[in-house]
Parts: C-alpha cells; sequence; structure tokens
DNA sequence: AATGAATGAGTGTTCATTCAT
DNA sequence: CATGAATGAACACTCATTCAT
C-alpha cells in the first residue's frame, strides 16, 4: 500500500485554529482523566465537539497530539516561570546563602508547580517519556531550554560555588529535583512533602556552596 | 489491595512449578523486548511454549503476571545485594567519611547494577508504576523491603551523621539516587555517567556527615 | 510498534481445518457476488458463520485469502483437466492436423471452461493480477505449471509443427487463447462467442502446422 | 448509460479549461503513480494546486475523472496514429503480402507505443474495465472507434485476404494483439518481447493472407 | 491439566463528499 | 468561483479472554 500521506492540516483560516485549540485543550482534558492508554481520538474528538476525522485532519495519530501539549506545556511553563526571575549577587556570604537557597528553591518550585497543577497530566508525560522514544526527546528538547536558562543564574554566582564543575552539577540538581518534585506527590501527608523539598533545597546549597574535600 | 480473584492456579506439583517459571521468564523477555503493551498473552505462551489457555490458568491477566516479575526482580535484588554487607564504625573521622561514602555508594551501586543488567525491563516497570495504582503498590511494598534494610546500616552512623531527621534524608538519598541512576542510562558517554553517579556520592556525603546550617 | 504479530494460523485440529475450509468459501462467495474491493472482512466472516477475529486467525489480510483461493482454484483445474489428456501422433497429415487441433481446442477449453463456470470470479483475479504484484507472482506460478504441461504435449508434435521456436510458439498462443476466452465473456452472442474461439484455433493451427514463410 | 449527474461544471471561460487541464494532468499522474485505488480526491486535488472543493465541481467523483481520462487517451491516441496512414494496395502478391504485414505491424505499434508510453496507466485503466461496468462502456467506446478505423484499412485488401469473416478476424486480432502487447510489457528481456510481437505479425499475416482450409 | 480454536468489542485510521466562508 | 475545513460512515485489524475438546 503506497503511502498516501498529505497529513497533519496546519490551519490557515481563523476557524482552523480555533478548531486545533479545541481539540488539544480536549486531549489535555481526556489525558489527564483517563489517562493516554484510556482514551483515544473518537473520545478525544467527541469531547472537542468535532468528527473523528477532523481529529486525523490535524494530528496524524495520538502520539501527535501528546507531543504537541508537550510542548504548549513547557512553553507556558517557560513563559510565566523564567521572565522575570532575577538574582541578586552581594558580598555578603550569609546573603549569598540565601539567595542561591532562592534559586535552587525557584527551581524546584517551577517543576513542582507544574506538577501540582496538572499532576496526573504530568504523570502520563512521564510514563509516556519512558514508554516512546520521541516522546522523551520532545520532552526532553523542551526541558532543555528551560535547563539552559536555569543554568544561567547559576552562572552568576560562579564565585560562590564550590563546585568545579558547575555543569554536572547543574545537571544532577536538575535531575534529582525533577524526580522529587514528582515522587514527593506519592506521598500521602502535605507534611511530608514539604520536609522533603526543604530537605532538597538544603542538600543543594551544601553541595553547591561548601567547598570541595 | 484485596485480591478477589480465585482464579489463577497456585501450582503444587512440581510440573507446574517449572510451567509457570517459564511463563514469568517468557513474559520478563517479551516485556523487555517489546515492552509491555506491545506484547501480548498469545505471545508469551508461544515463547513459554505453552497453550495462551495455559497462561490464564496460571495467571488472571497480563498485569497480574507484571505484578509477579516486580516481586521475583526484587526478592533476587534483596538476595544478592544485601545479604552479606557488613558496615564498620570506627573512631576515626576520615575513616568514617570514607565508610559512609561507601554505604551510600554500594545503595547507588545496588539499584545500578539492577538497572543496568535490565534496563528496558525497569523502564517498563518505572512507566506501569506511573500508569497503574497496582502496581505502583506492588514496587513500593517491594521497594520498601529493600529501603528498610539500608536504613538500617545508615542507622549505625547516626552518631556521625549530622542531619537531624535521619528518615527523611534516607528517602531523599533513595528517590534521588534511584532516579540519578535511571537517568544516567540516557547519557551516551560512560564518562559522563561515572561522574555523575561520582558527583552524587559526593553530595550525599557533604549532606549526611556535614554539620546542619 | 514494535512487529508482534504470530499471524496466519496453521490448523492442527479437525475443527480449525473445516472452519479454514468455511472461510475460503464464504471468500469466494463474497467475491463473486459483490467483487474482491466491495467486500470485507467482516462480510466474509460472517458469511461463513465465524467471528472476524477468525477469519484474522487464518488468514493475514484480504489479500492472503485471495492468494489461496487462486491456489485452490488452479489445483482443481489442474486436477480437474490434466489427468487423463493423450495425444496420439499418426503418420497422417490430415490425422495430426485434426489432432493438433484438438490439442489447441483442450488447451482453450480448460480456461474457458474454468472462466465460464465462475466468470465473475476470475474477473477479480484477473483485475487483481493487474493491481497488485503479490497476486500476479503467484497467478503467474500456478498458469506456469498447468502451461508447463500443455508445453509437453505439444512436443510430441515437434515433427509436425513447423515453427521454428516452438517455446515462443506455446508462449504466444497461451497469452493470445487466454485473454480471447476473458474477452469473448464480454460479447453479448453466445454465437459471436463460438465464432472467435473458433477462428482462434484455426488461427492456431494454420500458424503451428505450415511451413515458416 | 445515461448520465443523470448534472453537477460536474463544464467550463467555458479559459481559466475553467485550464484549471480542468491540471486537474485532469494530476489525476492522470496520481493514477499513474499510486494507482487508482490508492489515491484520493485530495491528493489529485493538492497535485493540481486547486483546493479539494474545486475537485468536485468539475468532476462529479473519482470514476468520472477516469472516464475522461480515458476519452483523452485515446482521442491522443487516434489523432496522432491514424490520421495520415495509407495503404498501397499492388497487385504483386509479395508485395501485398508485405503491405499486410506493414498493415498488422502498424496495428500493433498503435498499441505496444502507447502502452510503451504509459504502461502504468494502461494497467489501470485495464484493470477498471473489469471491475467497473462503466469504465467498460467507455473504454469499449473509445477502442471501438480506432478499431474501425483499422477495419476500414484492411477492406482495402478484401481481395487478398483468404478468411471469410472478415469482422471476426480483425476482432481477433485486435484482441489478441491488444493482450500480446500488454503481456509481453511482463517479460524481463527486450529481445524475448521482440520474438513475441514478430511472432504475433507472423501469425496474424499467415492467417489473414492463407486460404481457408 | 492442557490445548488451541473461537470470540467480538474495540481501535486507529481513511476518504469521498459537503458546505460555510 | 474557489477555498479548505468539516464530516462520519466504513474499514482493516487486534487481543484479552473464554470455552469446547
Amino acid at each position: 500500500m503506497i503511502n498516501t500521506k498529505y497529513k497533519a492540516r496546519k490551519p490557515v483560516q481563523k476557524r482552523g485554529i480555533i478548531t486545533r485549540k479545541k481539540i488539544i485543550d480536549a486531549a489535555v482534558d481526556e489525558f489527564t482523566e483517563k489517562g493516554y492508554h484510556n482514551t483515544n481520538a473518537m473520545a478525544i474528538a467527541i469531547k472537542a465537539g468535532v468528527a473523528t476525522g477532523t481529529f486525523y485532519s490535524y494530528f496524524n495519530d495520538k502520539k501527535d497530539i501528546m507531543i504537541e501539549i508537550i510542548k504548549v506545556i513547557y512553553a507556558d511553563l517557560s513563559k510565566k516561570t523564567l521572565v522575570d526571575f532575577q538574582v541578586t549577587v552581594s558580598d555578603n556570604a550569609m546573603e549569598n546563602y540565601k539567595e542561591c537557597r532562592r534559586v535552587v528553591q525557584y527551581m524546584i518550585d517551577i517543576f513542582h508547580t507544574a506538577y501540582v497543577e496538572r499532576p496526573r497530566l504530568f504523570e502520563q508525560i512521564y510514563a509516556m517519556v519512558i514508554l516512546d522514544k520521541d516522546i522523551y526527546q520532545v520532552n526532553r528538547e523542551e526541558r532543555h531550554k528551560i535547563f539552559t536558562q536555569l543554568m544561567f543564574n547559576l552562572k552568576d554566582y560562579a564565585d560562590y560555588i564550590k563546585v568545579k564543575d558547575i555543569e554536572t552539577a547543574s545537571r544532577l540538581l536538575f535531575i534529582s529535583g525533577d524526580e522529587i518534585v514528582r515522587s514527593i506527590q506519592l506521598l500521602s501527608k502535605e507534611d511530608d512533602r514539604k520536609k522533603m523539598l526543604n530537605e532538597f533545597v538544603a542538600m543543594a546549597c551544601k553541595y553547591l556552596m561548601l567547598p570541595e574535600e
């Protein structure tokens, strides 16, 4: 069977753009409520108030729309959080320690907030990241953009940071922090979750600000 | 989680036990090669050299065998790693620091080794943990057993460890370490992976051994 | 999506063999009545009195069953027609001419009869032969078997046949005869059809028995 | 076959005629490349550089454009080949034999050339002729026009042709020749193809010029 | 106990055609 | 007139599970 695909319509008319948006919103709702594997294109279409064919005009398949959702989510996250974040570098060590804490705390908060706002959706994304190479790739690229900006903030502290390899350090904190945020959602008590986040920030600061062994 | 199902046969005869084992092994192979969602009961049965009906004599469904696999894997892991691990507590601070390093390193190694030996299988488990409540529950229980034993080793150091809440600290290290181990598999260079693990151990030791702020 | 196929069950139990036969018969009926492109797997299954899934247990797809049908048809044809065909070579030229006529006539008759018995089915096969490489290949192989046997009969006449290249001659007659048989079905009058067949036999005999220019 | 449809626009303006032509050309390309059943209206429209809606302004459906293509192709063929073909009837038998050969050869060449120039397209047409009554009807009518003209040429030879029923003879040669031309495309060697064509011309001449048995 | 045949609801996907802009 | 967005019935195919032998 020859490939006849001229797929994934890029809407040019205003109506098309609106429809595309409606479908994405419906997909977010469905994935959140039922999970990626427990919903289907038809259900998404119905929720969006369009025909199944319309879904497939805009997206090649279910995976395609998941990828689009990931892009939209991280774009929103980046826009909301990183725009006006400013770092103040002081001469006072204590001030700097506090400020560093604030940076790390901020990094955690970004992902924590995102996760807390849509935990079910993020869970689906995390699982898909594991299960699918393409989803993994897209997720990685989108997170890398945010990661790069966080790196940039840490660099202002270069003089006060005692770890030698700042890049590896950033990566380590990024991965750990990201996972801590995800894992603590599974804790039942709000108290436990806070304790864990605080502990992580403490660990990160000690690690960054204290001299190498 | 109360299991109301009664169907799955518990083999008592030797032949039954062997058949059950063959099916589990086949399922491990299939999940590893194709992933949980891309495998079906028939494929597992064929690989095990039994009829599809036989599969359903021993397991209620696909999820049931996944749960069984998780139990077997962690039981093996626990048996292999924790049996003869011994900690030496000294009076010398430097020695203790080294020994602490060894403990943390060991903890990392356990999961690192397990992951490295069957990365594809562990990926599937991690994803299922997110996607399915029952799998999550079983995974949590099994890991808790190992976690408890690691905790026990850390407690020997109570006097030399400066963090106040040793339980939260253990949990933090457990989650972070576990995720670091998983994430570094995605790094392409062996060097980068080693660097990240070393960095984690350094962070953990600093965090544990240095006085609270 | 990884290929999980363990398809096209080869029935081992008696029940399976009967079911397979029922499905083939139903497919012949459907293709004959509605044409290959106007029927579907489900309709075939229903006509066979089985579930759609059962259809796909025995055949990978619609094309697969078409191939099977072609094989069965030509096998039957070969069995029915070529078993007891005997050629008598005489010293008398007139007798030989008549006998030759008989051979050519026989060749025509085989395919004519087959076509006339199931014209709608053969039309579908002919069309599929054009449209699909795999079908073309299978059809070619099956016809080649019959062709080879016809060739063998013509060879008894080697001394009385005046064309130099007997193989090309055989092929030419095979292709022409085959197509004449097909084309005349489109003629509305039985008389016209007979006339055309007779004319073809005349042409073939003249061509074969008369000396080269 | 009475066409009760009224939808398809008959363009009168120059722009409309050009658009219609563009769509037909695109359809020819698509049918040639992918085959009739693997092409859809949208693909044709895109290739023609128009909207799908425009396609349906000019043609009622996919079949409609196929019919149009058949008409155009045979009209072109007729125009190109039959316009200036002249037959010279001589008193010399040898000359006449040669001339007859030329006529038959010419007939073959017309279809051979047409087929060779667009084999994939003609295959599609041949298949559609079998599968669809309307296509069959149109094809028959168009070919009949050419056939009539060829007949006309053969009639100049009436005195030198020994077959009684010249109409049946013409038909026979027409069908056989047509199919030979189609079938030899499947032979891999150019040599074999030539041999078969020569053989056919030889057979036709013998048949036509030699006295009835 | 074991087999493997049978089930059928469900899924992703296509495309000829219509219609609002 | 032209556009391209929207439709939705239809189809090929899958697979967890049951059941007759």
